[in-house]
DNA sequence: CCTAATTGCTCTAGCCACTAGAGGTTCAAG
DNA sequence: CTTGAACCTCTAGTGGCTAGAGCAATTAGG
């Protein structure tokens, strides 16, 4: 039986964020003892183990609670884990190539920098102004 | 001079962003018209255009609150501009590799699925299971 | 000039996923 | 038995908006 303190320490979700999944259903209530405090088993370990992790992937709760659905049915949905996952790293891959964008861009603008103050700001400029981007972004 | 609207479609800031904008400092007080209505100069759309292109940089309202400051400093201040916007520069660089993680797991975790239901699914168990994956994330 | 549609106004509340703090209770070590 | 850490609930705040209610003002058409 784990405090929430040791199942925090375990799986690495802070103590308000396991009380908040509590809260909003993502995981059940948990059992209490007699002081009323929250007691975990394994399962409940296990459970928040695999929130921690979806997270750390960048899954929204829903998504996450789409997929432990399917994880407690009766011969797990193994297609349709497939689905939301591979919709994630679709997700995933249009926000690297949008970060790409933003980085060519950010170079370009501050090797415009010739240092020193006065006068006009190539930076700031650049900044304020769209239409000298080389693509487009957004 | 520019209603609120005609300033929103100039800039393709939404009309209660722009409103918030105001509210939370980021932009003056707009002046009124005699029937309470915001209206805005060339300055102001320039100042919103500046925002604009800079949220859609990745910028947070703290870092254009400071860029603008820097803007209107006498004789503005490139130097620290630059540092911002490279500063700016790492931080997308940052999350890049970062999700660039992401895709290589999510992309191994998808390749576990062999289709159909029953049994154990790998995808849900990779997802629960931290240790398997390749190398650290988050 | 009148009307109707559009646009504007303020205010409140909600979104996501937490985080922080107040003020009190229970537990575990010594 | 005492102390201090960990726990409890509750409220409110974060960023950056978005949505909706219930009005007032403007504008285009007839």
């Amino acid at each position: 039986m784990y405090s929430i303190g040791a199942l925090s320490k375990a799986t690495g979700v802070k103590v308000p964020t396991i009380r908040y999944y509590e809260e909003i259903g993502l995981i059940d209530h948990a059992a209490r003892n007699a002081g009323n405090q929250r007691r975990y088993d394994q399962a409940g370990l296990e459970r928040l183990g695999f929130i921690k992790h979806a997270r750390d992937l960048g899954f929204a709760l829903e998504e996450i609670k789409e997929l432990m659905a399917l994880n407690g049915e009766l011969g797990q949905d193994c297609h349709a884990a497939d689905i939301i996952a591979k919709a994630q790293l679709e997700k995933v891959r249009a926000r690297i190539s949008r970060l790409q964008q933003l980085e060519a861009e950010l170079e370009r603008i501050t090797h415009l920098c010739e240092g020193g103050s006065g006068g006009t700001c190539k930076v700031l400029g650049a900044l304020g102004d769209h239409s000298l981007c080389i693509g487009e972004h957004d």
